[in-house]
DNA sequence: CAATGTGAAACCATTCACAGCA
DNA sequence: TGCTGTGAATGGTTTCACATTG
């Protein structure tokens, strides 16, 4: 199969998103324009990518749409993909909600701090963890996304550990800059760096 | 004054972050290279579109360096950009905090929920309003930028109000795809969707 | 006729190759 | 020699123009 740009495929994430809100039967790229902003001929072409024996017209169906890009992206598999949060300060613990991940297609199946008293403090259906065992319960767990939340000066040594453990992509809440190794994803999404993008 | 290229905006905006986090004087394009991962070739280009009478020799210095980015990307203004936060549930009050915006252009300026309850209940250095009070607020104080974090169902709604009262960017911290509006930035950043974005 | 699908053109970003400087 | 700076070449994305289809 030909490989989406990455450019197409955040769209396309996007639009599946939207295609969830959408009640109407049909909708065409000039509509997808008018609720985007993205350009109706862009929109034909990141669609193009998906299976292409499918012709649509009059518009697409919204529901047979939407289903063909989470095929094609992966974003329904059979199995979730486990993922963890490594620190439980004010945001590591405002993400610590299973319901948060119900339509995506990754499980929250951990979470990780430091501080044995925060562990019995918090209350929620999460297993949590003292950090000391994060290795073993990231191979136990099959765990393969992390969403890290530490304070910024334990974020590099962090996602160095991260990174040995076998993890394959990080969400950077840190206001840190990450060094790259290899295959791991990462994105940076403190609230000041995705501010200061905004500009 | 050239335009810079957004991708190149990117990165040196993560650099400058880098920078402050780097205690040697000098730093070369290589050890970029090693700390982010971005080709070295890449962060050299991305530096030629900052004031371009200053020669560089032996590497950057590291202080001079992140002055330019800072100074030709607007990251220290006179006058900090104020911003707000919108909804007050776990994720919006995980942000409540001025120290999280410190080191950047922007300050947390107010904060709004309908719940006159929980507008009681929080502390708080960051000033609260009742959504009500919305507009009013946002032109008394001059807010130009958005945290939106209320629940999806009302996603929209208020990102059309935020638009018509003048706003200029938004962090879309709900799982709603919101309509571009002329001008306005709008950066999608609920926990899923980024994670999807790793896939 | 009103929509999509798609090769070709235009545009933009990254990488290369090398000149220039201390 | 070891580094930066930069025009030129490459590679990738978006947009255009138009053929195609029910």
């Amino acid at each position: 199969m030909k490989r989406i740009p990455p450019p197409s495929k955040r769209r396309l994430i996007a639009l599946s998103k939207l295609l969830e809100q959408f009640s109407e039967e049909k909708i065409t790229s000039q509509k997808i324009e008018e609720l985007t902003g993205w350009k109706e001929t862009t929109v034909r072409k990141d669609i193009s990518y998906l299976k292409p024996g499918i012709f649509f017209h009059g518009g697409y169906t919204t529901s047979a749409l939407k289903e063909s890009i989470q095929q094609e992206l992966c974003l329904l598999p059979e199995k979730k993909l486990n993922c963890c949060i490594v620190g439980l300060g004010k945001i590591g613990e405002s993400l610590l909600e299973r319901s948060l991940f119900d339509k995506s297609p990754f499980s929250l199946a951990a979470a990780f701090d430091p501080n044995q008293n925060r562990l019995d403090l918090i209350k929620t259906d999460v297993p949590l963890f003292a950090t000391i065992d994060l290795e073993q319960k990231i191979r136990q767990l099959s765990i393969e996304y992390a969403i890290l939340a530490v304070s910024d000066d334990k974020a590099v040594f962090m996602a160095e550990r991260l990174h040995s453990y076998g993890i394959k992509g990080i969400l950077n809440y840190t206001n840190k800059v990450l060094p790259a190794h290899g295959e791991t994803k990462i994105i940076q999404c403190s609230p000041s760096f995705l501010l200061e993008n905004l500009l």
